[in-house]
DNA sequence: AAGTGGTCTAGACCACCTT
DNA sequence: AGGTGGTCTAGACCACTTG
């Protein structure tokens, strides 16, 4: 039985040998189906795939080619820094540093009216990434000032305002002495630090600024045909 | 007409609105075939888009159900520094600041015998990035010394080895004072950095190691229903 | 004008998992 | 045991865009 799993990794093998090289045309749907002994839809299904991948340009009447320059494509997953140090399994603490954590100029132009904390994530106790949280009060009804002393804000938010557009910036920045004391490290030292502001229906809901620690890499793996990229 | 979209639509509205909270079931997708009008694949379709952007969770005979931790993912496009730069409409120029750049142990062990440059790409004029990179001599058949001098490495070998598993790196780093001079910085001043590796068939091919410009931001957005199956 | 991909249909069978 | 999603089929019509 060929599925269109298989056709698709017969189709990349012939791109990544090169008997399809970048440029080249592949044969029509129709040429393909008959090719294989299987339903037009199905062939479809499967450069579906390798277009998702940016392997393969479709258009119409024009047909698909070969990608000449690739763009490479990856999925990133943001996840919890909770969740990401239990998968390491790691024993994962949660600290609150200031409830009354000093709210930038482009934080309150973007948020209106916030509440600022910082917290801090650890794993086996030692520190893995200090955490800048801004939240727009109109989310905290009954302002409970004891909520954020256990609970980390990402996750109890999450519950709150399920589904949102977001927006994530990476960037290295020189720690100030204020987070970098926390990491154990001193002022001025690179850190990478992402950014992630998110909306619900348009309202703006919360800006987090995580500080990783020293040495922290984002990667991420790219194989064409695997599916979607993990990171 | 209703297509697959709309159906998407509709229910990213339910779920948006708190109507599908999160763990609820959604109803199978015979049952919304029937409350939209169309065939079983068409619902099916618009359900493939919501799972692939992590808003629900498809499980054969459990049924679909809202995610109540949706992984939030975002897809990344790793695009060369002259597309970037030119998609910005500022002009694009290449150097090659040297053709014998030192290997690091790392990258030696990694690819074997291997050619070593350092390359700047500048936008109108100004340096926007600066670029370690080693090439595997082997993918380098009759060693034109000059072929680098005016053409990047990177869309070069992208022509010769067109598509290959990839592997990305980002992080923070002090940049040396070698490679600070050329950004116009001082040595230690925090740089995003992305490295890229990249193999042929199981074959390491390249590395290179992107130095941005100072406040270089990698930003993305998350949409969800942006469509993220078909290409 | 014509051929390509994009989408939909109605039906079918299967793999898997919960009950 | 039964219902769910996963996949495939054969056919159809449409949208687009190139020649």
């Amino acid at each position: 039985m060929t599925g269109f799993r298989d056709i698709r990794d017969t189709l990349l093998a012939r791109i990544r040998s090169g008997s399809l090289p970048p440029g080249a045309a592949l044969p029509s749907e129709i040429d393909l189906a008959a090719e294989f002994g299987v339903a037009r839809a199905t062939v479809s299904r499967a450069i579906a795939d390798l277009a998702a991948d940016g392997l393969v340009d479709r258009r119409r009447r024009a047909g698909t080619t070969v990608s000449r320059a690739p763009v490479r494509k990856a999925q990133v997953e943001i996840v919890q820094a909770g969740t990401e140090i239990s998968a390491l399994g790691q024993a994962y603490t949660y600290q609150l540093l200031d409830s009354a954590h000093p709210v930038p100029d482009h934080v309150a132009t973007a948020l209106g009216p916030v509440l600022g904390l910082l917290c801090m994530h650890l794993a086996d106790g030692t520190p893995w990434q200090v955490e800048e949280r801004w939240i727009n009060t109109n989310w905290l009804p009954d302002g409970d000032p004891d909520r954020f002393q256990a609970t980390p804000p990402g996750p109890w938010l999450i519950e709150k305002v399920p589904l949102t557009d977001a927006r994530f910036v990476f960037e290295a920045a020189a720690a100030p002495d204020a987070i970098a004391s926390h990491l154990g490290l001193t002022g001025g030292t690179p850190s990478f630090v992402g950014e992630r502001a998110t909306w619900q229906a348009g309202q703006p809901v919360t800006i987090a600024r995580l500080w990783h620690r020293p040495g922290y890499q984002m990667t991420f793996q790219h194989s064409p045909g695997s599916g979607a990229l993990t990171g």
